[in-house]
DNA sequence: CTTCTGAACATTTTT
DNA sequence: TGTTCAGAAG
C-alpha cells in the first residue's frame, strides 16, 4: 500500500465532477494524475446511482487496459462486499458526496455480483473486441460473412504473399496494363524499391482503395491525378522540359556574347561548369535531356543555385554588368521547370504503383472473403460503414442503443481517427433529442493526455483527441446537457525533483512545440510533496579512439563499445546499490530490484548488454520482453542442425553445427577436416573419412546418424525436445551461451508445439517456416518478480517505477529513411476529397510538394519524439537518470540527452559530482530541500516481509493427468454407444439423396440452413426479398425449380405461427453450446451448435435443422441419431435454466415439417449413451 | 568553395 | 542496400 497523502481540494473536485455521471466529460490529464482511478471512479458511481451494467460501455485500445480497469473495479467492489456498514457508508460519501441510503448500501454490496452476472455484463473491452462483437450480431448487414474469423498476422503475410505471387504471374499471363505497370514500379524503384511498397500497400490498403475509388474509376488512367496538380490533359514530359527552352536571360544571342566574353576575360575563372555543358545544352534537340545539361550548367550538383557575386569574376561582371540578373532569372526557369518534371514523373510513378495497388488489395480482398477472414482493420472500417449506411445504420443503431447509455473511452489520445468514427456514431443519437428514450441520462467520457501520443504509426492523430472534444461538448451543449471539460495536474505517481525536472525541460518552446496544443509550459504539481528524490543526467558516452588491433586474427574488444560501457555503469550503479542497501528516501524503503525500470527507445544491442551486465552480476533482471526467434544463435544452431539432416551434404550448416555449443569441435580441427580434402567431397564424407583416426570424431559420426535416423521418423516436437534433453544438448548450450539460452531453447519447443499442431508436417516445411517468418516471442513483464526490466518506452506505457533509467540511443531523432514511401496528402476538393497518396520512389522525383510533405511529416515525427522522452521520464516515480551513448560522429543535437542535459546541467538546483562506478561527472538536479529519512529508522520500519511456511499441499505430488478426450460433437454421439467405435460419417447420409448431385444436396442444405439462420434478423417485410437476393447469389447454378422451391418452404416455415416462438426477435442463430458430461463412466466434453434457441420465462426451446429428403413424417421415421443429439444439448441446457422446462424439436425443411421431441424419447436416447 | 571519396548509419508495435 | 555526412583534394 502506498502511503496516503491528502489529496488537493482542486483535484478532488476536479475527480468528483469528472466522475460526476450526471455530466459528459473530457478529462484531459497529466501522467500520473490518477486516470484509470477517475475512469473506475465514474464506472462504480454509475453502478451505484443504479445504471444497468450493460448499459455500460469501457473503451481502451490495448488488452492490457483493458485487464487493468475491470480490475480496479472488481476489486473496489468486492471490496464493498465484505465492510461493514459504516465503513461502506463512508466510502460511499467520499465518492458519491451524499450519504446513502438503506437501499443505496444494499444496492453496493449486490453490485459486485450484479455485474459480474447481467448477461453481456459490464463492458470493458478493446475497441477491436467491441467492433467484432457488433459485427458478429450483424453480419448480413455489415455483408460480411456470418462466421468469420480474425486474420492473425501469420495468415495475413500469408494471404498477402499469395496476392503477390499471383500478381507476378498475373503480370507474364496478358494483364498488358498491369505489366506495364510492375515494369516501371521495378524500374524506378528497383527491387528493394518494389518490396517496401507492396509492404507500404498492405499497411495502407484503406487509405489506398479511397483514393483510387476517388481518382481511378474514371477510365482515364488517373486524370485526374494530374488535373489536381495542373498538368494538361495529353501533357508529356517533354512538353514540360521544353518550356524551359529559350532560356529567359539567356537567350541564344546573349549565350553568344556570354561565350565570347568569358572567353575574352579567362575561361577558368568562369563558373566551372557553365560554358561546356552550356554549349552542349545549345545543340541538344532532346527536350529533357537539354534540362539536364542547364542543371548542371547552372546549378551546384545538391540543386541550389551559385551566389552570382562570387562565381562570376569582376572582369566578366564589368563587361556584362547585367550578367547576375540574368543568371538568376534563368536559374529560376530551370529549378522551375525541373521542378514540375520531377512532380510529374513522381505522377507517373504513383499510377503505376496505383495500378499495382489496385491489383494487389483486390485479389487480397478476394482471397481474404473467400476464407471467411476480417483483419484488424476492417473490424473497424466494417463497423463504421455498418453504422453509417441509411438502411440497416439506424437500425442497428436502434438496437444497440438499448444496449448503451454511457460510452467511457480511456487512453483517448490513442484513438485513431477511424476509431473515433466509431464512437461518433455509436452517440449519434445520444444527444439527438430527448423523445426516444424520455428522461434517460446519457453521456460521453473520455480521458486522455496528449502529451503521451506515441502511436502515429497505428495511426493515432493526437490533433483528434481535441477535435473530438470540441465536437462532443457542441453535441452536448446544443441538447442542454452538462459537459464538463477537466484537466487533472496533480501527480500522485512522482517527486516534486522528477515533475520539476520534466516542467524545465518542456519550459524551452522548441522542446514543448507539438507536444500539446495547450500553450502553457506544463505544469505538473506533486501530491507526494514531502519525498525527496532526484534527477540525474550522466554524460553521453561516445566510441573513444580505441586502436583495434592491426592483426586482424585477434578478437575485436567489444567491451569498449559505448552501447556497453553506458550497459556497464547501469549495472554498477544498481549492483552497488542493492549491496549498500539503498533506500528510496521518498518511499522509506530499500530499493529492490523491481523497483528498476530501464527504458530504451529501440530494442538494441543496449538492451543485450544490459542484460548480460547484470546476469553477470547476479542481478535478477526480467528477460527481453521481445525476441526473435530465429535471430538467436541457439536456434540457428538448431536450424543449421535440421539443414544439415535434411541435406546431408550441406556443407556450411554441419561446419556451423561442429563448431556450435552442440560438438564444440575446434577451429583448427574444422580446418584440418575442410581444407585437406578434395574437391568434390563434401565436409560429411571428410568427417566420415577422419572418424576412423579420432574417437571424439567418431562419437560425432555415430551422434549425427542417430540424429538423422530419428529426424526423419518423428515428429518435429519429439525430435528437438529428445536432442535438447535426453542428448544433453540445453546444458551444453546454457553453459556456452549463458542463461537467457534457456528461455529461448523454451520458446523454440512450444513454437515446435505450436506449428506440429497447425503448420504442414515435416522437418523440412518446419524450417522454412521459422526461417521465413519469423516468429516473435512477446512476454508480458511480470511486475511482480522483483526483477530490474528493460523495455521500450513504448512497451512502458502505463507502467511507473521508483527508479528509472533513461537510455538514449543518440540516434538521431528522425532520418529520411522513415519517412513513409507512399506520402499522404490531401485532395483539394477539385478532383478528389479526402487522402491521397504519391509514390516517393527514389530521390529523383523529389520536388517542391513532395519536400514540403516530407518537412511536415518530418517536423510531426520529431514531435512525437518529444513526447516520448515525456512518457519516458514521467515513469519515474522517485528518481530519474538520463543516460546515453552516441557513435563516431559527434552527438547530434535534439537527442534526448541533449534536450535534458541542456535544460538541466546549468540549472541552479543542479550540483555536479563524480559516479561512483565510473568516475564519470554526473550531474544531480534536486528541487526538494528535506532532510532525508534516517536510514535506521527506515531499515527498522520497513523490514522484509516475515517468510511464511508455504502451505504443505504444496509439497503434495500433483493427481496423475488426465487426459481430455476430443470433445464429443452431439451430432456424431451416436457412435459412442457401440464402445470403441469411432464416429464415422454415416454413407447413407440423410442430405444426400438419390435424384440430385451430393454436391448440390450439401449446397441446398446450407443455403436452407443461412437462410434461416438470417432471415428472422429481417423486418418481415424485407424477407422475401433478401432471400430471393442471397438464393439467386448463392444458388446462382441451380435450377428455377429449385431456386422458388427453396424459397417457398423457407418463407413457409417463417410465416408459419407455429414457429413462431422460435424466430421471435428474442430467439437466436447459432448457439454454441459446450460442456462436459459422464459418458459410460468417462468425463467427455461436448461442444456444439443449437440451431435455434428461443428462451421465455417458462420454457427454453431448441430446434435443429435437417434437410433429409423426403422428410420423415413420424417420430418413428425420426434417425435415433438425431434425438440423441438433441438429448445432449438438452442435458447441456438444463442446469443453465433451472425451474424452467427444455423442449426439443427438429425442423425438416423439405416439408417443411416441426416434429416435437418428448422428454421421454431423449433420457432414453440419453441413457443408453452414458450408461446409465 | 565545390567535388569526390569512403565511412557510418539505418524506429516505435497493438489489435 | 542506399543515403548522408565529414574530411581530403582540386
Amino acid at each position: 500500500m502506498k502511503k496516503a497523502y491528502p489529496i488537493p481540494t482542486e483535484t478532488a473536485a476536479s475527480q468528483a465532477r469528472a466522475s460526476d455521471p450526471k455530466n459528459s466529460a473530457w478529462v484531459s490529464a497529466n501522467a500520473g494524475s490518477g486516470k484509470t482511478h477517475v475512469l473506475a471512479q465514474r464506472v462504480i458511481r454509475l453502478l451505484l446511482n443504479g445504471t444497468d451494467p450493460s448499459k455500460i460501455l469501457c473503451l481502451t485500445y490495448t488488452r492490457a487496459a483493458a485487464a487493468n480497469m475491470s480490475n480496479r473495479v472488481f476489486s473496489t467492489l468486492s471490496e464493498w462486499t465484505a465492510l461493514g456498514d459504516a465503513e461502506l457508508a463512508a466510502k460511499i460519501t467520499a465518492l458519491d458526496d451524499r450519504r446513502p441510503d438503506r437501499d443505496t448500501m444494499r444496492r453496493a454490496r449486490r453490485l459486485f455480483a450484479e455485474a459480474l452476472e447481467t448477461p453481456g455484463g459490464l463492458k470493458i473491452q478493446t475497441i477491436h473486441a467491441f467492433c467484432e462483437s457488433v459485427l458478429h450480431q450483424f453480419p448480413l448487414e455489415a455483408n460480411i460473412p456470418a462466421h468469420f474469423e480474425m486474420l492473425d498476422p501469420q495468415m495475413e503475410a500469408s494471404l498477402f504473399a499469395a496476392a503477390r505471387r499471383d500478381m507476378i504471374s498475373g503480370t507474364s499471363a496478358g494483364d498488358a496494363g498491369l505489366a506495364e505497370a510492375f515494369a516501371t514500379v521495378l524500374e524506378r524503384g528497383g527491387e528493394h524499391g518494389l518490396d517496401a511498397l507492396l509492404s507500404e500497400i498492405v499497411r495502407k490498403r484503406d487509405g489506398l482503395r479511397g483514393f483510387i475509388d476517388a481518382v481511378g474509376r474514371d477510365g482515364a488512367g488517373f486524370q485526374a491525378l494530374f488535373e489536381e496538380f495542373h498538368f494538361r490533359p495529353g501533357q508529356s514530359a517533354e512538353d514540360i522540359a521544353a518550356s524551359v527552352w529559350p532560356l529567359p536571360g539567356f537567350l541564344p544571342d546573349f549565350f553568344a556574347v556570354f561565350a565570347s566574353a568569358a572567353e575574352a576575360v579567362d575561361a577558368r575563372t568562369v563558373l566551372n561548369n557553365l560554358l561546356p555543358y552550356a554549349r552542349q545544352a545549345f545543340v541538344e534537340t532532346d527536350p529533357i535531356r537539354r534540362l539536364q545539361m542547364l542543371g548542371k550548367a547552372f546549378l551546384k550538383a545538391d540543386g541550389d543555385p551559385y551566389d552570382p557575386a562570387k562565381a562570376f569574376k569582376k572582369a566578366l561582371l564589368d563587361r556584362l554588368p547585367d550578367l547576375p540578373e540574368r543568371y538568376l532569372a534563368a536559374v529560376k526557369a530551370i529549378t522551375e521547370v525541373s521542378d514540375r518534371l520531377a512532380l510529374f514523373r513522381m505522377l507517373e510513378g504513383t499510377v503505376a504503383a496505383l495500378t499495382i495497388a489496385d491489383w494487389l488489395i483486390v485479389r487480397y480482398e478476394r482471397l481474404k472473403r473467400g476464407r471467411s477472414f476480417l483483419d484488424f482493420n476492417d473490424l473497424i472500417t466494417r463497423t463504421v460503414n455498418l453504422l453509417a449506411r441509411p438502411d440497416a445504420g439506424p437500425w442497428v443503431q436502434y438496437k444497440l442503443d438499448q444496449g448503451i447509455d454511457h460510452i467511457l473511452l480511456d487512453e483517448a489520445q490513442d484513438t485513431s481517427p477511424d476509431q473515433w468514427e466509431v464512437v461518433k456514431r455509436l452517440a449519434e443519437e445520444f444527444f439527438a433529442g430527448h423523445g426516444q428514450r424520455g428522461t434517460a441520462n446519457r453521456t460521453v467520457f473520455a480521458v486522455g493526455d496528449e502529451k503521451q501520443s506515441i502511436y502515429s504509426f497505428q495511426g493515432a492523430a493526437p490533433d483528434s483527441f481535441a477535435d473530438s472534444r470540441l465536437l462532443f461538448a457542441g453535441r452536448v451543449r446544443d441538447a442542454e446537457a452538462s459537459f464538463a471539460d477537466l484537466k487533472l495536474t496533480w501527480s500522485f505517481r512522482s517527486t516534486d525533483d522528477v515533475l520539476a525536472a520534466v516542467d524545465r525541460v518542456f519550459a524551452d518552446p522548441g522542446v514543448r512545440r507539438g507536444i500539446s496544443h495547450d500553450p502553457d509550459p506544463l505544469d505538473h504539481k506533486a501530491i507526494r510533496n514531502d519525498a525527496p528524490g532526484y534527477v540525474e543526467v550522466w554524460p553521453s558516452l561516445g566510441a573513444d579512439a580505441v586502436e583495434e588491433p592491426d592483426d586482424w586474427t585477434l578478437p575485436v574488444n567489444h567491451a569498449s563499445a559505448p552501447a556497453v560501457r553506458v550497459a556497464e555503469h547501469v549495472a554498477a550503479t544498481i549492483q552497488a546499490w542493492l549491496k549498500d542497501r539503498e533506500i528510496i528516501e521518498g518511499k522509506g524503503r530499500r530499493l529492490r530490484a523491481g523497483d528498476i525500470l530501464v527504458l530504451v527507445r529501440k530494442r538494441d544491442r543496449f538492451v543485450h548488454a544490459l542484460s548480460r551486465a547484470l546476469k553477470d552480476r547476479d542481478i535478477p533482471v526480467a528477460g527481453a520482453d521481445r525476441l526473435s526467434l530465429p535471430g538467436h544463435i541457439a536456434v540457428k544452431d538448431l536450424i543449421a542442425l535440421g539443414h544439415f539432416l535434411i541435406q546431408p551434404q550441406d556443407d556450411l550448416s554441419l561446419a556451423a553445427v561442429l563448431r556450435s555449443p552442440i560438438f564444440d569441435v575446434s577451429e583448427e580441427t574444422l580446418f584440418a577436416l575442410g581444407a585437406g580434402r578434395p574437391a568434390a567431397t563434401s565436409l560429411i564424407t571428410s568427417l566420415r573419412q577422419h572418424a576412423g583416426d579420432s574417437a571424439a570424431l567418431a562419437a560425432i559420426v555415430t551422434r549425427l546418424d542417430g540424429w538423422a535416423n530419428e529426424a526423419a521418423f518423428r515428429p518435429v516436437f519429439e525430435f528437438y525436445a529428445g536432442v535438447l534433453a535426453r542428448d544433453s544438448l540445453r546444458k551444453k548450450m546454457i553453459a556456452r551461451l549463458g542463461p537467457e539460452a534457456g528461455d529461448i531453447l523454451d520458446e523454440f519447443l512450444s513454437f515446435c508445439l505450436a506449428e506440429e499442431r497447425t503448420g504442414l508436417p515435416g522437418l523440412e516445411a518446419f524450417l522454412a517456416t521459422l526461417e521465413n517468418t519469423g516468429p516473435e516471442i512477446k512476454r508480458e513483464m511480470d511486475q511482480t518478480r522483483d526483477e530490474v526490466r528493460v523495455m521500450t518506452v513504448h512497451a512502458a506505457k502505463g507502467l511507473e517505477a521508483p527508479v528509472v533509467f533513461l537510455v538514449d540511443g543518440g540516434s538521431a531523432p528522425f532520418s529520411d529513411q522513415h519517412l513513409p514511401r507512399l506520402m499522404p496528402f490531401d485532395g483539394s476538393g477539385r478532383n478528389f476529397d479526402g487522402k491521397g497518396y504519391l509514390w516517393r520512389s527514389a530521390a529523383d522525383v523529389a520536388n517542391g510538394f513532395s519536400k514540403t510533405a516530407s518537412a511536415r511529416a518530418r517536423e510531426l515525427a520529431d514531435d512525437e519524439y518529444r513526447r516520448l522522452l515525456y512518457v519516458g521520464m514521467t515513469r519515474a516515480e522517485d528518481r530519474l537518470i538520463v543516460c546515453g551513448y552516441h557513435g563516431k560522429r559527434s552527438p547530434s543535437t535534439g537527442t534526448w540527452h541533449s534536450i535534458v542535459s541542456r535544460a538541466l546541467t546549468g540549472a541552479p538546483e543542479s550540483t555536479e559530482r563524480r559516479h561512483p562506478a565510473s568516475g564519470e561527472p554526473v550531474h544531480r538536479f534536486v528541487m526538494t530541500k528535506l532532510p532525508p529519512v534516517e536510514q535506521a529508522a527506515a531499515d527498522e520500519t520497513r523490514l522484509p516481509q516475515q517468510v511464511l511456511p508455504l502451505p504443505e499441499s504444496l509439497y503434495r505430488a500433483l493427481p496423475p493427468y488426465e487426459e481430455l478426450p476430443r470433445p464429443l460433437s452431439p451430432s456424431g454421439a451416436s457412435a459412442l454407444i457401440d464402445e470403441g467405435k469411432e464416429a464415422v460419417v454415416d454413407t447413407r447420409s440423410p442430405v444426400l439423396d438419390s435424384e440430385a448431385e451430393p454436391g448440390f444436396a450439401v449446397m441446398r442444405g446450407l443455403a436452407l440452413h443461412k437462410l434461416l439462420q438470417m432471415l428472422p434478423g429481417f423486418a418481415e417485410g424485407e424477407r422475401q426479398g433478401a432471400a430471393g437476393q442471397y438464393l439467386s447469389r448463392a444458388g446462382a447454378d441451380w435450377t428455377e425449380a429449385e431456386r422458388s422451391k427453396a424459397l417457398a418452404s423457407v418463407m413457409a416455415i417463417l410465416g408459419d405461427s407455429r414457429f413462431a416462438e422460435l424466430f421471435s426477435p428474442n430467439s437466436r442463430a447459432e448457439v454454441a453450446v459446450m460442456g462436459s458430461l459422464e459418458v459410460k463412466g468417462r468425463l467427455r466434453s461436448i461442444s456444439g451448435k443449437i440451431d435455434r434457441l428461443a428462451v421465455t420465462p417458462e420454457r427454453v426451446s431448441i430446434v435443429d435443422y435437417k434437410t433429409n429428403r423426403p422428410a420423415p413424417a413420424t417420430l418413428a421415421q425420426v434417425p435415433p441419431a438425431y434425438i440423441l443429439q438433441l438429448a445432449l444439448y438438452r442435458a447441456l441446457l438444463k442446469p443453465l435454466y433451472p425451474g424452467r422446462e427444455v423442449t426439443a424439436a427438429l425442423l425438416f425443411t423439405e416439408a417443411p415439417r416441426l416434429i416435437e421431441l418428448p422428454a421421454e424419447a431423449m433420457d432414453d436416447a440419453l441413457a443408453r449413451l452414458t450408461g446409465a
